[in-house]
DNA sequence: CTGTTAGCGCCTTCAT
DNA sequence: ATGAAGGCGCTAACAG
């Protein structure tokens, strides 16, 4: 294994002068720093970045921690996204990840996290789904032992940021546009998970709405479960002229429920995601670039690795109306 | 940070003595294991696995390589349990794991991804997807530069082990049941991704059943894509009176198109993706516990790092009959 | 059975 | 602007 010694050796300079050009550190005369870069060429050397991580104190081992439940198939599009979305940032950033997932810490406190962390040289984390139950990570996040971003959940502190997306807007403006399409009255809201941020802040939205448009809201919390969902609707959505659900797949199940009760109301949901295709009814729903969030969570995070203070991030979205597939109806 | 040192002191023993304990090695007293242990508790003690990467060369960092498509919500599902079951298990196990898409690797050669891979100071890999077009894996596969574990892939030497399921049997098995159920005769079978090493086991399969039960076979390569397996269902399913599809999504798509035509044909499928559930109609399939496999997977590199030969390991499946969801229709 | 010692590959003062 | 030297935390011979 060609070390920076042997490029060291093969530019003719000394070990501490190829790790400067390296690091892109100051005071290094341009001339060297060619006679380095060559070497690094020719030799084919690529850094050992387990060694960097050793050697400093500030490197770029960043984990991911993956809140989400595994259990739909819907949330495992998203998880992916979110997955593949970091990963190829993280890798074209040059940094290290590491795949974790909140069932691993489940019986574990704060400083038992922190040590496991801090003995993989992980110096910067990004948590998704995480929740007003999450306890523990919360913690985590205001011991500001690591830098952090947040994603969908609106914490910050000088060295944690939030990235996502405005669901108040997205929710309320989703909604808008059925509703007006329908011309509804009646509102039927099937919420997420109590205690969840994205869940409240869609609350808002949908509340916000009524309010400008005077609509009598219903609310009930279908905890994004498609099944739950498909009984809210089974029981309220007789006597409403429209449900809005706060995930898409909540709103299959509503749809479900409606067909079987052979009545007709307009359905919206909320995410885009490729299951939708399978719904067999049309419906508008807010589309999420989740690898886009999970890429732009990455830099971010790497702005707070080299010094910045954490902020939160809005990303935008689009509203999309998918298309009719009675195919399977 | 408490180190290695610090437990030594606390222990009154010697660093090496307490880095014998940590890793099992022989002759260290009861009464010093004792004594070092009990430090270990007292001072939360959790070792440095970098440090530890760096020294030694037979580390415990672990590399997943997913070269699996991820367009498709129903192969979302699989990848991650792919991927949780692997990082669970690596973690139960002390490994650590770095997981890596084939796309960050496209344009690389196989001593291009040697080295950085050897950069990263890792050890082992498990590879999920790998079909016979990817030569530089297969390379890599060959150097032995790394322990490796292919996962439905049969390749193996004296530093690879492969783990899968029984493709050939499990697609005998379930396109016989379901034959045998409805006596049929006339099969339109719809295969996989041509030079796929999953494609021809159960391709293999159907065949020998063709054989064994004397039917009259037509073969039909669907890419694994629901769109394309429609497709062939619409040209070729009318004349034939059972579909066999080497994978749930493409029997959907043969479901569809069925439903189109508005005949009846018996399908089967194969994964046991949750995506089922919205097929509609009833079907036999095969459930394979990707988590399993993968967790399997990692008991095997760990088996092979330990200076274990390469083998070939076989696991189970099950035959599922999915449950009738007229409920969409 | 236990301790001493020399690295692993890199980063980072501190002199020069 | 450059180089020498001392670690980071741990492992692995080698003595004793």
């Amino acid at each position: 294994m060609v070390s920076i010694k042997d490029v060291a050796k093969h530019a003719g300079v000394a070990i501490s002068t190829v790790s400067k050009v390296l690091n892109d550190y100051p005071n290094v005369s341009e001339e060297t720093k060619r006679k380095v870069n060559q070497a690094v060429q020719e030799l084919n050397f690529v850094p050992n970045s387990v060694a960097a991580a050793l050697s400093s104190k500030q490197s770029g081992r960043v984990a991911l921690l993956l809140g989400l439940n595994t259990k739909t198939q819907a949330i495992d599009e998203i998880v992916m996204q979110y997955i593949s979305g970091a990963i190829n940032k993280a890798m074209e950033m040059g940094l290290d990840v590491i795949t974790f997932f909140f069932s691993m810490f489940e019986n574990k406190n704060v400083e038992e996290i922190t040590r496991y962390l801090k003995a993989q040289s992980i110096h910067g984390i990004i948590i998704y789904g995480m929740s007003k139950e999450d306890k523990v990570l919360q913690k985590l996040i205001n011991m500001q032992e690591f830098k952090a971003v947040l994603v969908d959940a609106p914490l910050y502190n000088p060295s944690t940021s939030t990235v996502w997306v405005n669901q108040e807007q997205a929710q309320y403006d989703v909604a808008k546009k059925t509703i007006v399409e329908n011309k509804c009255k009646k509102v039927l809201y099937i919420a997420g998970k109590k205690n969840g941020y994205v869940t409240e802040e869609r609350l808002k939205g949908i509340k916000r709405l009524a309010q400008d448009m005077d609509l009598d809201l219903m609310i009930k919390h279908g905890e994004f479960s498609e099944l739950q969902a498909r009984n809210i609707a089974f029981r309220f959505a007789k006597n409403k002229d429209v449900v809005v659900c706060a995930s898409d797949l909540m709103a299959i199940g509503a749809m479900r429920a409606l067909m079987e009760m052979d009545i007709f109301r307009p359905v919206c949901g909320f995410d885009g995601i490729t299951l939708m295709g399978y719904a067999g009814k049309q419906m508008n729903t807010i589309r999420q670039n989740f690898a886009g969030v999970s890429s732009a969570a990455v830099e971010e995070l790497h702005y707070l690795m080299n010094g910045g203070e954490g902020r939160e991030k809005v990303l935008g979205y689009t509203i999309e109306r998918m298309k009719y597939m009675d195919i399977i109806c």
